[in-house]
DNA sequence: GCGTAAAACTAAACCGATTTAGTAAAATAA
DNA sequence: TTATTTTACTAAATCGGTTTAGTTTTACGC
């Protein structure tokens, strides 16, 4: 059983390729291509298995019905969830999706979306490194279908599906002020990530709104990618020194993981002595000990959202939707907080 | 700055596309194009940032340079991680991923295996649902190059990297019963995947080998979709039931995660009444309460591995390289087990 | 000073689809 | 009976690359 295309069908039942392929694209009877000649091109075709080859297919209309997607890593659950939603959606409207990586690096996403638009993908979901204004912006002077998700620049109109991270971390830690907890410590990524500096505003307002002093000492702000042995100091020196610190905000689910690691090789109780919260969790943090309490991203929601906006500027329907959304983190109350 | 193709470039510098495109490959001096024409061509791609087309240049050359990736679920961590390390290897070797989920569903994964043939991918990586004989046979006939990874078809002669399930389970076992445990129970999930068929006869041979019996009756199989709800009852009839168990082997994570969680609404402490052990583990086992001991799965080398079978097929190097690998897992050894 | 080889290119076919601009034959209208 | 429309198609151009099979000009050998 060998490859056919389209010419093949066209020779063996005496048409013409341009018949076959009006028929196989559903335009035959726009095209008064009679019912019988049709039934013959779609019963041989059937027979056959012919399936037309999508490269060629791709150069003829330009375009590719692919989605590509950059994030930052797909082994973070976070931006797997959020592919995997993505994937969902986009399948149910006729779409497939390539996704890439950038490893936080602004040059390897540059040559991502690059490389993604010689494949001639139709439109970009992509979580930037926030470092690519110039080439953002390329894509919109373009008129380029794309939708940023995660990270957003606030200086340029674009579209984009975003969390409220300034919500998200003012809500954590009024919550723990709301249990009697004064000193409050703030663990964070060192990033110029919007995103970050959001989580980093909502929680220095949440502490002066209620008329506590910023501790500036027990806020740190942590390497990326050499975090693990960072959290070592900075946990230690928040938890042991004079003034010590009876609770801390984690900005990201790792940050959280990693540091109650440190906290239980220290000893100390959580959350007597220190209390935890997280932003964003994984996926057993309702059985870790203590349960983390977290703000929980709707990563189904982004990445169904993302998708819809997405699509929606492919297809030029123009329905006028709301093309900046700012979804709301929830917050998941467990034992971490005490109470 | 409009885009421009290669025509724009031979018309610019008067030349043939010929003369173009041959230099733009690297194969200028093989084909005697001069010197100075050379740089010429080059300056002005660069200066111009061409950038081909890849579908016109896949359709001309009958490839790609993309690698088609087939598993049933992005979202759950340990096909994340295995995706990861495809990805870099990949990167790597000049190619690219495209993946796609088949939600455990063999219709799927058949649609998705031909949609990605269509799409004229240079090879395939599977993790199957196993149903799909015909299909893989098919793909074997037409010398199509694929390696199948975590889940293999026993009867069929294929490439593939997975994972030595028989041993995991049985080292698991092993393990329980070196810490005095003599009643060990068995949560799997209802599949035939050779590799669950091989977590279990791994269990059971442990089991006899130490001169024990199997206890049929604590030995389950959940449903992959329903397993949640499942759990309860499971956990139930095993640790309040007359003849209880004194520790459980799961064959998953998610499994172990989940049955950690009934066991905690039970009240039953881990490890004093019930031990548990998991195959593979989340992110997070290590500051679960109590902390997991696991079996691990190397994804690194199953997503490394399987991209240089694939590539060595693709690019038929025929170095003759071992296309079928069966690597062992690691027993991390935390509380779980008591000790 | 003629034949041959090497150097430096190019025209046109091709990959496998879609699409534009027609055409021949049959049906209908005048 | 002729003109016009409709029906049911088709030939050839096109998408943007790669590649085969030449072609022209210059250099060299004898």
């Amino acid at each position: 059983m060998k490859k056919i295309f389209l010419k093949d069908i066209a020779k063996a039942l005496d048409l013409s390729k341009t018949a076959v392929s009006l028929v196989l694209n559903g335009r035959g009877d726009e095209n008064k291509i009679s019912k019988e000649t049709q039934k013959r091109i779609l019963d041989f075709a059937e027979q056959n298995s012919y399936r037309p080859n999508q490269m060629a297919r791709g150069l003829s209309l330009g375009k590719s019905e692919t989605i590509g997607l950059i994030i930052p890593n797909i082994s973070d659950i976070f931006y797997a969830r959020i592919a995997h939603h993505i994937e969902l959606r986009a399948k149910e409207l006729g779409y497939n999706v390539v996704f890439s990586s950038s490893n936080e690096n602004s040059e390897t996403e540059k040559e991502l979306i690059y490389s993604m638009l010689n494949r001639q993908v139709d439109g970009l979901i992509i979580a930037s490194t926030q470092k690519n204004q110039k080439d953002i912006l390329k894509l919109r002077e373009a008129s380029f279908p794309f939708v940023l998700i995660d990270r957003h620049y606030p200086e340029i109109e674009t579209n984009y599906v975003i969390v409220d991270n300034f919500e998200g971390t003012n809500k954590m830690t009024r919550h723990l002020l709301k249990n009697g907890r004064k000193k409050i410590g703030f663990i964070s990524i060192e990033s110029e990530l919007e995103a970050m500096v959001q989580r980093q505003l909502g929680y220095e307002r949440a502490i002066t709104d209620e008329g506590y002093e910023l501790m500036k000492y027990h806020m740190k702000a942590l390497d990326r990618f050499n975090y693990q042995h960072e959290m070592k100091a900075a946990v230690q020196s928040m938890v042991l020194g004079a003034n010590k610190v009876d609770a801390i905000v984690f900005t990201t689910h790792y940050l959280a993981a990693s540091g109650l690691r440190e906290l239980k090789l220290l000893n100390i109780s959580v959350p007597e002595e220190v209390a935890i919260i997280s932003f964003d969790e994984l996926g057993a943090f309702d059985l870790v000990d203590p349960p983390i309490t977290a703000s929980k991203q709707p990563v189904d929601d982004m990445g169904h959202q993302a998708v819809d906006i997405l699509v929606n500027e492919i297809e030029k329907k123009n329905l006028l939707i709301d093309n900046k959304r700012v979804l709301q983190t929830k917050l998941l109350i467990r034992n971490s907080c005490g109470g």
